[in-house]
DNA sequence: CTGTAACCGAGACGGTACGTCATGTCTTAGG
DNA sequence: CCTAAGACATGACGTACCGTCTCGGTTACAG
């Protein structure tokens, strides 16, 4: 986890690796992302840059987590079925763009390396958790929702598919391919 | 892909190398399953691994999908419901255990290295799609799925968000939630 | 040493592998000459190769020393210095060429490896000595030596100097150097 | 050629790799002196290895140029003949010892790698020839030398002769052998 | 304003694995 | 029987990136 010095070298140090770690992961994905070139491109050293993050992945999660953040904003169509199926199909595209590569081998590498699983988790996962929670629970409010069905259950049966998906690459994430997923789910998750 | 040679000398290299990745894997994961360690291990020298397969994640997949081709039999409980539900159940099991630690590096490895995708969807995700299609053809038969639902799209609903905890381990793979996951897919995909 | 098989097809193949052999040494030096891209050009099997020679230097050393034999005819000026002069001048030539990279690298590999040495002995230097003794000879009838100095230490001094200057590279080889060597080395060696 | 960093660690690394593989030289030659070998006797890596040499026959040549720099002493006999006739002498018995076989080596290997030639250059040849200079402006000096006749030809028709016998083996390198190719020498070289 | 202690950049380093290359041996099938 | 074709073990190569470390110079803040 992110030490959050105060210091104002350590800030502007903290600054200069997440930007250039962003430069890197748009031009050429994670593989470029080498801690070499983040010290070389940022001007922090790599001992800086170890005191900081556990390992290269945990850069590579915060840097793009961090710009992802707002990425996807909450829709609000009125229904909880619309708002629901709007916000699957909107991850369907992220993840289909040239972002999606980036987010599958970042996901891939938290994998392998475990220090970097919290920082993707913290920069990935529960926002965006929590986001689908909440429109969760304006479904529940409006008593949309099947009884019995958390929010954890209905986030893992609605954006599972696009995962898996995504990062096997069997089958397409076209706009259409995520309606019909969305409808499949939506139909046993909702009255 | 294998180019499945039938000179003797050939299949006596690819079992060598093959047996010896899935002792590899078994002991120490992906990581353990080192090229090197293979060619020490199996007595095959490395030149020769690398004609046979890309990369190391190939080997790895196919060795270790070969093991587990029939390590997952498909239930037949009498009705649909019951053997999909019974599917996820044993698929989860699967993932829980020490295996899924290594299908998971697998599944991630093949994110990294484009080569070795082509070998793990052969060995692992298109045996598993056809026992599914062929769950959801019974189930067709029986007029028990909704309509214009597609095995490919019930495929992801049902399996997409097994794999993504498996992943992301962000919640646990017990039983229950195995049927908590089924029931409210399930509900959506069949009448 | 060659065994000189005279079953018809293994004198083909000799033929075969010398040639190819040539014409590699001519195209990329010894490196080029590899076993596998001798097999592959004469159409002649590795196994085969290896029955005739003891290794791929004393491959390329035949079939080099063979094109090279009558390379340098012996000179008949008249008189024994005269004689001798000429001929390390066209020896300098010859080393200062395309020819010499080769010879240099022939001879190199003949130290590493003894296999090949006996070959490059009889296929450059016995030859070339019997030449040297024969004009020594001459010298020797006609009373110009001065005495005590045998033809083998005629040839070395004479040739020594540009062996060591072609491996080396740390001085030229053009005619007028070739002349000061020869003059020097001949004011020594004869009257 | 070398950087000669003053950095402490980049000498303390020379220092092992250059000890290393002067100890593998005189166990195995050249051949033992591989840098997998260098890289686990000395300790250093082989990618520190690769930022200090250009190749292995590069460190070879130093490390066994140091070694030697000072093993063969200039004599002083007080006359420009039979300083250089022992001087001869000596470098003949230097080659027929233990060390020849991988001077040998070195000069064989410095004629395929071209990068390794600078290095052997410097650590044999540069020191030597400096030497020869040194005994020939005596002989100069004394007028003892014959007009014309440059340092360079001297030491190319004095010493080629030795290391032409030591490549190709195709005569003994004897103190009788030493002292008649010398006196040929010299006979033309002075007065 | 200045001393001093923390901090930093630069980059060398050991380590581990990679994928490639050429050698010389050995096997198989075919003429 | 000898061959072409080529698979194989061996062993070294040179490269890449990781994460640690050492060094000497800066910076920031306290006295």
């Amino acid at each position: 986890m992110p030490d959050r010095t105060t210091h104002p070298r350590s800030l502007r140090a903290r600054e200069s690796v997440l930007c250039a770690t962003k430069e890197l992961l748009a031009e050429g994905g994670l593989t470029a992302a080498t801690v070499d070139a983040i010290a070389a491109r940022s001007g922090v050293s790599k001992a800086t840059i170890y005191k900081h993050w556990p390992s290269r992945t945990a850069i590579a999660a915060e840097a793009f987590g961090r710009e992802m953040a707002a990425a996807i904003p909450l829709p609000d169509t009125g229904s909880a079925r619309g708002d629901l199926a709007e916000q699957v199909r909107r991850v369907s595209r992220f993840y289909s763009g040239e972002h999606g590569k980036v987010f599958a081998q970042l996901l891939a590498a938290s994998v392998t390396d475990p220090q970097a699983a919290p920082y993707f988790r913290e920069y990935f996962l529960d926002a965006r958790r929590r986001a689908i929670a909440e429109l969760w629970q304006r479904a529940t409010d409006r008593d949309e929702v099947r009884p019995g069905i958390t929010a954890g259950t209905a986030t893992d049966v609605l954006f599972g598919p696009l995962i898996f998906r995504l990062l096997t690459g069997h089958a397409p994430l076209s706009e259409e391919e995520a309606d019909a997923l969305s409808s499949a789910a939506l139909d046993g998750l909702l009255r």
